[in-house]
DNA sequence: TAAAAGTCTTAAACTAGTTCATTTTTTTTC
DNA sequence: GAAAAAAAATGAACTAGTTTAAGACTTTTA
């Protein structure tokens, strides 16, 4: 079976953890659903019940929530072959308090809720996939939960860059900044002494 | 079949998510070892390849790093009915930067590294109900993942004392100092601010 | 391709949280 | 139940990060 690049690249994904058949592929992608996002669009906003998990094809977008001044915090940036979406909203059906914006025009592949549960009635191998990728991604949030009360935030930037060498050049210093958990006038002294260093 | 209280309870644990048959219950118990720390003792220390993961049964624990400059950073305080443990050192079996000291003489069930993996052989549906436990701790990480960069200390204080009542009482307040991210002096002046209004 | 909008830089005055030192209170230990 | 150890309170001097404001540089849009 011939697949095009996107269903490939989260086949790919998806075969890190489980083995499918051809016939498991088929079924799988066949659940899923084709979203482009220009740049500056949202993919989803704050009140609204998320509908979707997206694994993201192309391009790149910040996941964020607004705090009671009306400031960004920005959660996380998502590019290629990456997760995203809001698991609280997904899981409780709940409205959301994040919103979604694609920094670049994007492509994501979306699975609905009743898709997902769907997944795990028709080919339970998914409980697997899915128990191992939020175990991994459980790992990385547990060690970065310390980070905003333990390094300062000249130490977050150093460690962003280390992590995300792939994204730290694609995104603005605002936006940045907003990750970092600063002001974008303190990041902009951060990054210069960083660079005289 | 008459279990005794500490079994009683993490199968009533796991019987939230999935439904296990009598043979399936005696199977998960046999794979289990049973713990007691006394108060002020170690369950595991940095350096130490993490052997268990584990669910408490009775007593209060807290798991913590220390920072370059030798100042404690609490990341969980476990109580009955809680799972702890280091995730990431148990899965790659590096060894843990991670501290787990008993603040109450405590009781645990721990499921080996070995057994944890037969458990996924021997019950497939253990698969189902880690992919949900784990979920739904990622739900709560994501959100705690922002706290240290969003929140004053007051108000991570507020919202501690309003999400773990059942624990604010049982830790000395140096301790929420470390899991709040803050000295104890400033812990001190916030709790008599915050009782104060 | 010009104007508008947004981003980045710099600097001075300010605030949340730290550090250090001392005293009081509570808990632990023998 | 006395002595020792640990935790909590208080205060003064300090530092990381914010706020506000203004000008320079870049990107977007018509």
């Amino acid at each position: 079976m011939k697949l095009e690049y996107s269903h490939k690249l989260i086949i790919d994904n998806v075969s890190r953890f489980i083995d499918l058949t051809e016939l498991e592929k088929q079924k799988y992608i066949s659940l899923l659903t084709e979203i482009k996002v220009k740049k500056k669009a949202f993919l989803m906003q704050a009140g609204d019940i998320t509908r979707f998990e997206y694994f993201i094809t192309k391009g790149c977008l910040k996941v964020y929530t607004l705090d009671v001044d009306g400031a960004p915090h920005i959660s996380m940036f998502a590019v290629e072959d990456y997760w995203t979406g809001d698991m609280a909203s997904f899981i409780t059906k709940q409205p959301s308090r994040y919103f979604i914006k694609a920094i670049e025009d994007s492509e994501l592949l979306g699975i609905s809720r009743a898709n997902y549960d769907l997944l795990f009635q028709e080919i339970p191998k998914f409980e697997r996939f899915y128990r191992i990728l939020y175990q991994k991604s459980l790992i990385s949030y547990i060690r970065r939960s310390n980070y905003g009360i333990s390094l300062t935030a000249e130490e977050r930037y150093i460690e962003f860059k280390k992590k995300y060498p792939h994204i730290v050049n694609r995104i603005t210093q605002k936006d940045l900044a907003g990750y970092i958990g600063i002001t974008p006038e303190f990041m902009s002294k951060i990054i210069s002494k960083v660079n005289r260093m």
